[in-house]
RNA sequence: GCCUGGGUAGCUCAGUCGGUAGAGCAACGCAUUCGUAAUGCGUAGGUCAGGAGUUCGAAUCUCCUCCCAGGCUCCA
């Protein structure tokens, strides 16, 4: 018998047997590796681990704890999840189920138009169990369409698929299939088989370490205009601790959740009064948002911005004129309309009122770059479904300025503004960074393709010289240009995208701006639109959310808090707190009429940055106690004086008591 | 907007078969004065999200509306 030399990962090769499988090249390699193995990667195409090798080939064995690993382990839990659904509801239609991130889902249609509810999740996991417990196999057989199509006969959404493969199918659908003439399907028992590509852990009982997590609506194909099929999410991982990890993880994000926070700490309500997507802040969140507020101003100032002011509503003719209300209306609170007809609009964005300004004179090349700024409230009629806490509101703050310059100055202003961009962040605290290029709109945007060209190629030149990765949204721009955003990744590693550079040809020319050139020519100038919070709502948010609450010094609505042992040592402990308010430290007192235990317990609930405690000692020596956030060893007997040059240290450096965890 | 699940005291929640609304925490009062994450006793607190219906009787059953959560779609 021949052998055949395959490639391994680590560049060296391995003889095997001529007709080996994948397995089998593992088995060659070690008895672990054969009994761990879920699949092969092959000349790097994910495949089954029955799959004949050929000579030459580059082969990696693929076991769970790896991306590879779980991605099959999770698709092979949605097949299982399908079939314990046809179990249980015999006549159900099942349409897709892939792996995603952190596990898999899977579209189902029950018969005469039932709903799953959550107590179904239990009884669908029992079945799951049941199946895996069975040690059924994956077993792959490839098709022509006339014979997928026959097995299928009953299956409407997999007939569809099939279909479109035939008629030479999407790249998703294809991806569900095999990709070519053949249909390969995967067969677990003698009642359930499904379409597609693989590849597939060997027996269910490689699977198990599996939690169903919801029920959830979602259109067929994703359009809103098909039929609402019911799924089913879950998360699965390669081991019972991985997904026990994760599990953790989830919990730890539900305890950052900022409406959760905003809550406890009094920051915000969002009273049914008033209507989804509209906060109100309270003194503590509302001293947040002012500390936010100055510290870019101040930033500002000194970038060369100038501030300006607009009002909440205007005519009609003015989005008209900037092309919202042709493009999007529909997100844009419906109009008041005056007795004489006249209609006026809440804003939904800035801009067009900016451009007023740059117009209300003619304006030399001399005065550009010229950089108006604006904290400016915008309202947006966000579909009722899609508002969220502070991260998705219908009212909100941006921090809006738009830059008006010249051609030539372009790109250095958009290398100046994202430098900008990513200095202020770093001084809220957050340090890893990408950028994102959305490019143009195509169903939705105006303009011509030169302009969209120039202006794509000018954002991707300047994300280069930053020195950030940069990631293509394709698609992903506003209607009138191009944007690079700027991801940040927060403390438990979810990325939010907060600043927006845009570029703008199409605004000025709509508002016909101009400036005199040198030459003495009315020249247009290019429109920069930037955001670096994105909206003061969803920033606040996502800084409770990276901090778990425990905002830094500088930004904690109360800093210090002075507790007296007894009541006898309350008058020293107003002396020390009117001592550190004098140096600008927001401090309270809290009289001792309950026991100290208690009083810590609520300010550290509180996140209070620093718990004084004051008794005998300390009156007698002029000290403090002190307790730092994230710390149980009290300091006895600091002195006024280093504790306060410590907080002064801790509040320019923008930092927290505690060492923060995700350094 | 669509799907699923929710809304009971300020908060977290219980409330059986349709039969007069419950607890803990918080608040308030009194007592307590204590050196590091819950002192004791007491008081008050409710149109059970809102509206309509069924019923002798509705937190509980039905319908409508509002709001919330998780998804889908959307996100200038």
């Amino acid at each position: 018998m021949s052998d055949l030399n395959v490639e391994l990962p680590d560049g060296s090769t391995r003889a095997v047997a001529a007709g080996s499988t994948a397995l089998d090249l593992a088995a060659s390699i070690g008895p672990r590796l054969a009994k761990d193995a879920v699949a092969a990667r092959v000349n790097d195409h994910l495949s089954d681990l029955t799959t004949t090798l050929r000579d030459g080939e580059r082969v990696a064995i693929v076991t769970p704890a790896s991306e590879d690993g779980r991605d099959v382990l999770r698709h092979s839990t949605a097949h299982v999840m399908a079939q314990a659904v046809t179990r249980l509801w015999p006549g159900a239609h099942y349409a897709i189920g892939p792996a995603i991130k952190d596990g898999f889902y899977y579209d189902f249609e029950l018969p005469d138009g039932a709903h799953f509810s959550d107590d179904d999740l239990a009884k669908v996991d029992a079945e799951m169990r049941a199946i895996i417990a069975e040690d059924q196999p994956f077993a792959r057989s490839e098709y022509s369409i006339d014979e997928a199509l026959s097995i299928f006969k009953d299956q409407p959404f997999k007939i569809e698929i099939i279909e479109a493969v035939a008629r030479g199918g999407s790249a998703a659908d294809l991806a569900e299939t095999g990709g070519d003439s053949l249909i390969s399907t995967y067969t677990n028992s003698p009642t359930f088989v499904d379409l597609c590509r693989g590849p597939h852990v060997p027996r269910t009982s490689r699977l198990g370490h599996f939690q169903l997590t919801r029920v959830a609506g979602a259109y067929w194909r994703g359009d809103e205009k098909n039929p609402q099929l019911q799924r089913i999410y879950g998360t699965a991982w390669e081991s019972k601790d991985a997904l026990a990890a994760h599990l953790h993880q989830l919990e730890e994000a539900e305890a950052r959740d900022h409406r959760k926070l905003g809550h406890e700490l009094d920051l915000f309500s969002f009273p049914s009064e008033i209507g989804p997507g509209l906060a109100l802040f309270h003194p503590r969140g509302g001293l947040i948002r002012r500390i936010l507020e100055e510290y870019s101003r101040q930033r500002h100032e000194v970038s060369g911005y100038e501030f300006v002011n607009t009002p909440h509503i205007s005519k009609a003719e003015l989005f008209q004129t900037s092309g919202h209300l042709t493009w999007y209306a529909e997100s844009m609170y419906p109009p008041m309309v005056l007795d004489d007809d006249q209609r006026y609009y809440l804003k939904p964005m800035n801009c067009p009122f900016h451009v007023l300004i740059y117009k209300s004179r003619p304006r030399s090349y001399r005065e550009l770059p010229l950089r108006l700024f604006e904290f400016g409230s915008v309202y947006r009629y966000e579909l009722s479904g899609v508002v969220q806490g502070l991260t998705r509101v219908r009212g909100m703050t941006q921090d809006d300025a738009h830059i008006f310059c010249t051609r030539e100055q372009m790109a250095g202003e958009l290398e100046r503004t994202i430098n900008f961009v990513l200095d202020l962040l770093r001084d809220f605290g957050l340090n890893e960074f990408y950028l994102e290029l959305s490019t143009r709109p195509l169903a939705k945007s105006v303009g011509e393709d030169a302009e969209w060209e120039e202006a794509e190629a000018t954002l991707t030149e300047v994300a280069s010289k930053v020195g950030l990765d940069l990631e293509l949204d394709v698609g992903g721009g506003a209607f009138y240009g191009p944007k690079i955003s700027v991801q940040a990744r927060d403390a438990i590693g979810r990325t939010h995208q907060l600043s927006t550079v845009q570029l703008d040809f199409q605004q000025p020319k709509n508002f016909d701006a101009t400036y005199v050139a040198p030459d003495n020519t009315r020249t247009r100038p290019i429109m920069i639109h930037r955001a670096l919070f994105g909206s003061v709502e969803r920033f606040m948010a996502i800084l409770i959310e990276h901090y778990a609450g425990n905002l830094p010094t500088w930004l904690c609505p109360e800093q210090v808090r002075v507790l007296g042992v007894r009541n006898d040592h309350d008058d020293y402990a107003y002396d020390v707190a009117a001592l550190l308010k004098a140096q600008g430290v927001r401090t309270s007192v809290e009289e001792a009429t309950e026991p100290l235990g208690s009083r810590i317990r609520k300010a550290k609930l509180e996140k209070i940055p620093y718990v004084v405690v004051v008794g005998n000692e300390d009156v007698e020596q002029g000290t403090l106690g002190i307790n730092a956030r994230g710390s149980n060893d009290p300091e006895r007997g600091v002195t006024i004086g280093t504790f306060l040059e410590r907080l002064r240290d801790e509040i320019t450096a923008h930092a927290s008591p505690e060492v923060p965890a995700w350094r």
